[in-house]
DNA sequence: AAAAAAG
C-alpha cells in the first residue's frame, strides 16, 4: 500500500485521488499508523500530494478511486487482521463503511466528534455534508464566482473595493454571513466543537508534533552554521542562556547589549573554527569582512560585536521625531494621487511617523528595517509606498494574464494576513494591481486560480506559499519585493528556515522590509543573508509605555483563577482574554459561555472557517470575549477592545507587549490585567521590567473591589 | 506552548 501511493504520485491528477481518499478515511489513517514502512514511505511524498485535495478531480476520477480503495481494502485486511479475528463481521463492516466514508468526512474535525457524544455527532453529521460540500464551492461562489474565471472574478475583485473602508469588517464578515446565515445554530455549533475538541484533538497533536519538529531540528544545526559567519547571533544567544538562567526566557535583546564581551570571546570562536561558513560558498550579497549592513559605519566593522552593537546605535539614531512629520502628507513622500485618496478612504489622511519614515526610503529602493510600537500604522507604512513601486515597475507595461507577482507580504498567522490584505487591497485596487491572499487552512483551488489569472501582490503565510512555489504554482522569480511582518516572530525556530527559503526564490537582490514592534536582533540571520545597508527606523519616544494603555497585575491564588476570570469578563465592553494553550482558551471559553457570558475562542485547534468567524463575531460586535492563544498576539486589530485579560502570563517580554497592544489602539485606552500567582511574582517584575512598562502589582481574592472595579463595574459601597 | 502545509 505504500506503493499505490508513489507511484500515483508522479501525476498530480492520479495521485490526488487516492490521496484524498486516504486522508479521508480514518479507517484508512489508522492502517496506515498500524503500518511502518507505509508510513514512513508515504510520509515524504505526502507532504506534497495532499495538496490537490479539494480540487475537484472527484468525479471524473472515479475509477482510480476505486482501484486504490480495493488496494487499500486489501491492506486494511492485512493490518486489521487481528481485528478481523476478534470481531466476527469487521471485514465486512469495513469494507462497507470505507466509501461511505469518503464522503462523509472529508474533514479532520468530524472524527474526533463522532467518536464521542451523540448530540455532537448529529451536528457535525450535518455539517461537514454542508461544510465540505458547499464550503470549497460556496465561498468562492459567494465571492469571485469561479466559473468565469476571467471575466467575472475581475469583476469581483473590484466590487470588494468599492467599499474600501467598509472592507476592513466586511471580507469575514460577509463570507461567514453568507455560508451559515443561521446564527443560532452556528453558535451551538461551536460549542459542540469545544467540548468534542478537548477529546479529540490530542491524539492528533501528539502525531503531528513530533514529526514536524524532526523536520526542525536539523535547523538548530543550520543556524550555528549561519551565525557563522557573522557570528553575530551567536553573541546573543551563549549570552542568553548564561547569564539569565533564572529570567532566561526573557532576557532578550533590551539588556543583552551590556555584556557583549564575554559571551563573545567564548563562542564565535569556536563556531568558526567548527564549521566553515555555509553561507559563504552562496552568493552572499552581504558577505566580507568589510560588510557594512547594519552599521553602514565603516569605523565600526573592526569586529562583528561592535556592529551588533551599532546596530542598536543606529536604531535610536534613525529615530523618527514625529513632530517632524507633522504638515507632511502622504503626496508629499512620493505616493501618487489614488493610492493617497485610497489611504484617505481606509481613514489615513496623513501619515503617522512610522509611516513618514519608511515611505520614502522604501520607493527609493532602499532595504528597511522598522520598529513602531502596536497599532503605529506599520501596514500602511509598507504597504502603500509596496503598491507604489510595484505600479512604478509596471509602468507602461499590460498587467498580462498569469502574469507572477511582483510583491510579496509574510505574516506569522492567517488572520493577520487575512487583515492585512484588508489594508493592502484597496491600495492596491486604486491602481489596478491585484492582490491575493495564500494561506493554509482553506482549499487551494480558488488561491491558484487567482495565480493562474495573475496577480501582483501575494500576502500570506510561510506554509502555503511555499507549498505552492514546491508545486510550482506560485512563481516567485518576480518578486522585488519582499516584506516580513512581525519579522521578529518570522525568524523564530519554526519560522525563520520556510521564511528563508522563501526569500530565497525572490527575485536576486530583491528589496527586503522588517516591520515589527519589537524588531530586534533576532532578525540579525536574516538580516545577514538578504538585507544590504538597511536603513532602520524606529519613532523617537513611541515606547509601548507612553501608550494609552493602564497596566494591571493581580497577584492571586491559583483556586480563585477560574472565578476572577469570570468576574472579569462579566463586563461591558470587548474583552480578549489569553491563555497560554489551546485546550485552556477552549476550556476558558466554556466556562464563561456556561456562566452565561458568551465567548468564543480562537486557536490553532480550530478549523479556519472558525477562526475567521470568531474573530469577525468579535469584531462585529455579536461578541465581547474571545479566548485566544498567541495566535491573537500579534498584529491583530480590533477597533475598540478596552481590556486585554492575561489568563496566564506570558513568558517573554515581547509577547507581553503584542498582547496588550491588543488594546488601546490609535490612540484609545485601554488595560491590561495580567493574573499571576504569588510564586511568579518575581518573573513577573523582571519581565515587566525588560518590556519597560510599570505595572500595580496587588493582591487580590474573589469579590474584592478592585475585580470589581477592573471590570467597570459599579462597585457596592455597602459591601 | 503556539504558530505555520497537510494530515
Amino acid at each position: 500500500m505504500p506503493k499505490n501511493k508513489k507511484p500515483a504520485g508522479g501525476r498530480p491528477a492520479k495521485n490526488f485521488e487516492p490521496r484524498y481518499g486516504a486522508k479521508t478515511s480514518y479507517q484508512d489513517r489508522k492502517r496506515r499508523d498500524a503500518d511502518g514502512p507505509s508510513r514512513s514511505a508515504d510520509s515524504r511524498p505526502g507532504s506534497k500530494s495532499p495538496n490537490h485535495r479539494g480540487y475537484r478531480a472527484e468525479p471524473a476520477k472515479a475509477p482510480a478511486k476505486r482501484r486504490w480503495t480495493a488496494q487499500e481494502r486489501a491492506g486494511r485486511d492485512e493490518a486489521r487482521g487481528i481485528r478481523s479475528q476478534a470481531g466476527g463481521a469487521s471485514a465486512k463492516g469495513h469494507g462497507d463503511r470505507a466509501p461511505r466514508s469518503y464522503d462523509d468526512r472529508p474533514r479532520r474535525d468530524d472524527r474526533p466528534a463522532r467518536s464521542y457524544d451523540d448530540r455532537p455527532r448529529r451536528s457535525y453529521d450535518d455539517r461537514p455534508a454542508r461544510s465540505y460540500g458547499d464550503r470549497p464551492a460556496r465561498p468562492h461562489d459567494d465571492r469571485p464566482r469561479r466559473e468565469d474565471r476571467p471575466a467575472r472574478s475581475y469583476d469581483d475583485r473590484p466590487r470588494r473595493d468599492d467599499r474600501p473602508a467598509r472592507s476592513y469588517d466586511d471580507r469575514p464578515a460577509r463570507s461567514y454571513d453568507d455560508r451559515g446565515g443561521r446564527p443560532s445554530h452556528l453558535d451551538r455549533v461551536d460549542r459542540d466543537d469545544r467540548r468534542s475538541f478537548g477529546d479529540g484533538r490530542p491524539s492528533y497533536r501528539s502525531d503531528d508534533r513530533p514529526r514536524r519538529s524532526y523536520d526542525e531540528r536539523p535547523s538548530r544545526d543550520d543556524r550555528p552554521r549561519r551565525d557563522d559567519r557573522p557570528a553575530r547571533s551567536y553573541d546573543d544567544r551563549p549570552r542568553r542562556s548564561h547569564d539569565d538562567r533564572p529570567a532566561r526566557s526573557y532576557d532578550d535583546r533590551p539588556r543583552r547589549d551590556d555584556r557583549p564581551a564575554r559571551s563573545h570571546d567564548d563562542r564565535p570562536r569556536r563556531s568558526y573554527d567548527d564549521r566553515p561558513p555555509r553561507r559563504d560558498d552562496r552568493p552572499h550579497r552581504n558577505d566580507g569582512p568589510n560588510r557594512s549592513d547594519w552599521s553602514a559605519t565603516p569605523a565600526r566593522d573592526k569586529a562583528h560585536e561592535d556592529r551588533v552593537d551599532v546596530v542598536h546605535e543606529r536604531l535610536q539614531a534613525e529615530a523618527i521625531q514625529a513632530d517632524n512629520v507633522a504638515g507632511t502628507g502622504f503626496g508629499d513622500l512620493g505616493l501618487g494621487q489614488n493610492i493617497v485618496k485610497a489611504l484617505a478612504d481606509l481613514g489615513a489622511a496623513s501619515p503617522f511617523p512610522i509611516q513618514a519614515a519608511t515611505i520614502t526610503p522604501i520607493l527609493e529602493g532602499k532595504d528597511v528595517l522598522a520598529r513602531g510600537r502596536t497599532g503605529s500604522g506599520k501596514t500602511i507604512a509598507f504597504g502603500a509606498p509596496l503598491v507604489e513601486s510595484v505600479l512604478r515597475a509596471q509602468a507602461g507595461q499590460r498587467r498580462e494574464f498569469g502574469r507572477s507577482p511582483k510583491a510579496l507580504i509574510l505574516a506569522p498567522t492567517r488572520e493577520l494576513a487575512l487583515q492585512i490584505d484588508r489594508t493592502i487591497q484597496p491600495i492596491a485596487r486604486s491602481v489596478g494591481l491585484f492582490t491575493t491572499q495564500i494561506y493554509g487552512g482553506v482549499p487551494q483551488a480558488r488561491q491558484v486560480g487567482a495565480l493562474k489569472k495573475g496577480v501582483d501582490i501575494v500576502i500570506g503565510t510561510p506554509g502555503r506559499i511555499e507549498d505552492l512555489v514546491d508545486q510550482g504554482k506560485l512563481d516567485l522569480s518576480e518578486v522585488r519585493i519582499a516584506v516580513l511582518d512581525e519579522a521578529d516572530h518570522m525568524c523564530e525556530l519554526g519560522f525563520f528556515e520556510p521564511v528563508q527559503r522563501i526569500l530565497r526564490h525572490t527575485a536576486e537582490g530583491s528589496q527586503k522590509l522588517l516591520f515589527s514592534a519589537t524588531l530586534d536582533r533576532e532578525v540579525a540571520g536574516l538580516v545577514d543573508e538578504f538585507l544590504v545597508d538597511p536603513a532602520v527606523y524606529e519613532v523617537a519616544g513611541e515606547d509601548q509605555d507612553s501608550g494609552t494603555i493602564e497596566h494591571r497585575v493581580l497577584i492571586i491564588d491559583h483556586r480563585d483563577k477560574a472565578e476572577i476570570l469570570g468576574s472579569l469578563v462579566d463586563r461591558e465592553g470587548k474583552t480578549l482574554v489569553f491563555a497560554r494553550t489551546r485546550a485552556y482558551a477552549e476550556m476558558l471559553a466554556e466556562q464563561f459561555d456556561d456562566a452565561g457570558i458568551h465567548a468564543v475562542a480562537l486557536h490553532g485547534d480550530l478549523n479556519q472557517a472558525k477562526r475567521t468567524r470568531n474573530l469577525e463575531r468579535l469584531t462585529s460586535g455579536r461578541v465581547n470575549v474571545l479566548v485566544a492563544t498567541d495566535v491573537a498576539a500579534r498584529g491583530i486589530h480590533v477597533d475598540d477592545i478596552d481590556l486585554v485579560i492575561q489568563a496566564d502570563a506570558p513568558d517573554e517580554y515581547k509577547t507581553y507587549l503584542h498582547r496588550s497592544g491588543r488594546t488601546g489602539r490609535a490612540g484609545r485606552s485601554g488595560t491590561v490585567v495580567t493574573l499571576v500567582t504569588r510564586q511568579r511574582r518575581r518573573r513577573m517584575t523582571e519581565l515587566l521590567d525588560r518590556a519597560e512598562i510599570e505595572a500595580p502589582f496587588d493582591e487580590v481574592r474573589l469579590g474584592d473591589d478592585l475585580i470589581e472595579e477592573l471590570a467597570g463595574r459599579q462597585v457596592d459601597p455597602v459591601a
